[in-house]
Order: C-alpha cells, then structure tokens, then sequence
DNA sequence: CCATGATTTGAGCGATCACTCAATTGTGTG
DNA sequence: CACACAATTGAGTGATCGCTCAAATCATGG
C-alpha cells in the first residue's frame, strides 16, 4: 500500500475510532471507514488493536504538534498555555469527531485491558510533562513565581483541558465551554509576574 | 426474584459496569458477577441494557445523596461544596470499581448510542443543577458575592470534579488527586465573603 | 503482450455476542 | 404430603465478532 495512501486510511481509522471508541468500533465500521476489505486491512494494519493503537500514537503525536507550534509562535511559554486554552473555546463547534480526549476516552473505557490502557496512559503522561515543561521553562524565564511547584501546575492545567473536553461532549455545552475556555486562560495569564 | 436479592444483584451489576462499561460488559460478566444464569437476569432486567440504565441511575441517585447528606450536615452551602471536594482527596487510595465518574464515563463511551448517552446527559444535567442550587443557596445567604454568576459556578465546579476523576484514573496519581482536590476545596472557600 | 510477483478481494472461519425457552427445581397452600 | 404455580436453569438460537486465505486482480519489467 503506497505510504499516502495508508496515512489516509489512519487518519480515517483515528476518526472513527476517536468518535466511537474501540469496543464499539467494529470491523465492518472500519472497512467501510476506510473503503477496504478486511484483508487489505490486516496487510496494512496487522489487527485492529494494532490499528487503534497506530491512531492514538498519530492522534497524540498531532497534538503535541499543536502545542509545539503555539510554543513556537507565541512570545512565551505562559502565552502559549493561555493559547492552548482559547483553542478550545469552539470545542462545542467543531466538527471534531468527538470533543473529548482520545487518550483519556482510551484510559476510561479500555481501563481493564493492560495493553490500550498503558499505551494510553503513556502518551497521557508525556502530554502532561509537555504542559509542565511550559510551566518550567515560564518559571525559568521569570515569568511566573519561582516559589510555584510547576509539577502542580502541570496537572492542574492538565485536569482541567481533561474537565473542559468532558464537559464539551455534552450537548448544548457550546457557549458554556467558550465562556469556561477563556476564563481558564485568564488565570492561567494570571500567573504572570512582573520581570524581577 | 426478592426485594433485596435483586438489589444486591443490581449493585453488583453496576460496580462491573462502572469498573469496565457498558460495551466490555459481556453477559458471561454478568452471570458471573450476580452469580445467576441468563434466564433469571432477564427475568429480572428485561435486557442487558435495561440492567445497564437501572444501574446507571442507582449510581446517580447514590451520588445525590451523598451530596444531600453533605448539605445536611455542614453548617453551609459553601462548607458542603468545599466538604465534597475533599471528598476525592482519597479517591486515588480506595477500592471503588473505578474512579471516573460512570455517568462521564457513560456519556464518553457511548456517544453514538442515543438511548445511555441521552439518560447518562439527564444525569449529568441533574447532578449539574444540584452544585449549581447550592452556590444559588450560598449567594441567598449572603456567602458569597451576589454578582458571581452561579450558573458558572457550578459548571465549573462539575468540570472541575469531572477533571479530578478522570486524572485520577491514571495509575500513580494518588498524591497528586489528593492535593488537587484539597486546592480546589480552598479554593471554593475562597469565595466566602464576611457577612454584609 | 505476456509472465510474474505484489496486492486486494470477499466468502467464510471459529469464537463470542445478547438472548430464549423447554425442562427442571423451588415454594407456598390446602 | 400433594399439588399448582413461580422461579431458575443452561443448552442452544441466530447474529455478529475479529480475522484468514485461496482465488482474483493489478502492476511491473522483459
């Protein structure tokens, strides 16, 4: 299968099984998701465990490209975090195949089989030690206080993109989830102190 | 089927689909779990998911009334939010058959399933409106400022919980829930304002 | 334009799914 | 103790699950 070609077909597995989750995605889904028979399927993706995993690697590899690109162009590390914040105001207007995480979703619905859920748990915590590294690298920059545990701060944000995301699934959460959105990115600027 | 009989079974119906969900929930759990065969479960529940919505709602109503209790017991609307907080300071170190919230849980995991999503999202908006009753209660009694919005209040009240819970499903996180839930504890609290 | 190897197809595999019902066991009554 | 009825059993239903592989199709080089 030429490369292109099974980059799309991933992105259409992650899609689907981002919306439906695993248990409930089911094969005959996947062939008519990605218009292929089940053996072309298991050539290029060897099970479907193998295939969910390959999308939730892609799907937090995506993220963190997000987040990465926001570092980049924001004009520090405590710009970035409020940012990352305000880019899900339109959460509840997306056309997103679901609104919350896939890792977390993961994590909750695959919680007795070892093999999703570590994986999941995983990539879970390099997302964390992402938003930490930000809060450490604002610490190291003066731009918030130095006596702050930036561990903390990281699970906090963290939790709460976790709780914000949840509670955009819900429906008619739209305007509730822009308002939230932006107030969480306020506090997070909050924490900017002025230059020592 | 007794009175009592079929209520042990619908606990223990509700503690294997809290712990796994609804779609890795097979009927062998089932038969297991409530220690009865296929005829006297649907003698006693009609369908699987019939067991599933009865058991969904035993967990909201449990929930509630762990909530009420609070509020009978504290001195205040705010003492009893703050109380219910510290609540989750344990959640990592009990035995519960999981630590995210089953009606999220619900709602994340079966999105595409108009039936558990619809009822689990009524759940949710209940559980929703009773923190958001209490910080309405707290303003009527002058406990905190009269211009906060209380409708946001108890929104980010119930994301903020949502975001506890599921962080808290990530294995190692004990300590970390603990802290997050007596910060945000304080920080309910923290609204109190003196008596006018 | 055919030969050859790579790729795709889809019927169908055994396992398991939610669920049923005739047969069996249990229970309350005269 | 005998009988009528209720409750429970568990083998078995058709459907669907993830998955396989011989056959058909496609792509490439001579």
């Amino acid at each position: 299968m030429k490369a292109d070609k099974r980059e799309e077909a991933l992105s259409r597995a992650q899609n689907l099984f981002w919306a439906k989750g695993y248990h409930a995605t089911s094969l005959k889904d996947l062939e008519a998701a990605l218009d292929m028979r089940p053996g072309s399927i298991y050539a290029a993706f060897d099970s479907k465990e193998a295939l969910f995993l390959e999308a939730l690697e892609r799907y937090a590899r995506e993220g963190a490209a997000r987040f990465d690109t926001l570092r980049a162009r924001q004009a520090s590390p405590l710009a970035a975090l409020a940012a990352h914040l305000r880019s899900f105001a339109d959460l509840g207007r997306r056309e997103d195949p679901a609104r919350a995480c896939m890792m977390v979703k993961t994590v909750l619905e695959a919680a007795d089989d070892p093999v999703l859920s570590d994986r999941a748990e995983t990539l879970l915590a390099d997302t964390e030690a992402r938003f930490t590294a930000a809060f450490q690298d604002a610490q190291a920059k003066g731009e918030i206080a130095p006596e702050l545990n930036t561990a903390k701060l990281g699970r906090r944000y963290f939790a709460e993109i976790g709780g914000l995301r949840a509670y955009a699934q819900r429906p008619g959460s739209a305007q509730a989830v822009a308002e939230m959105a932006e107030e969480l990115a306020r506090e997070v600027e909050a924490l900017r102190i002025e230059p020592a």
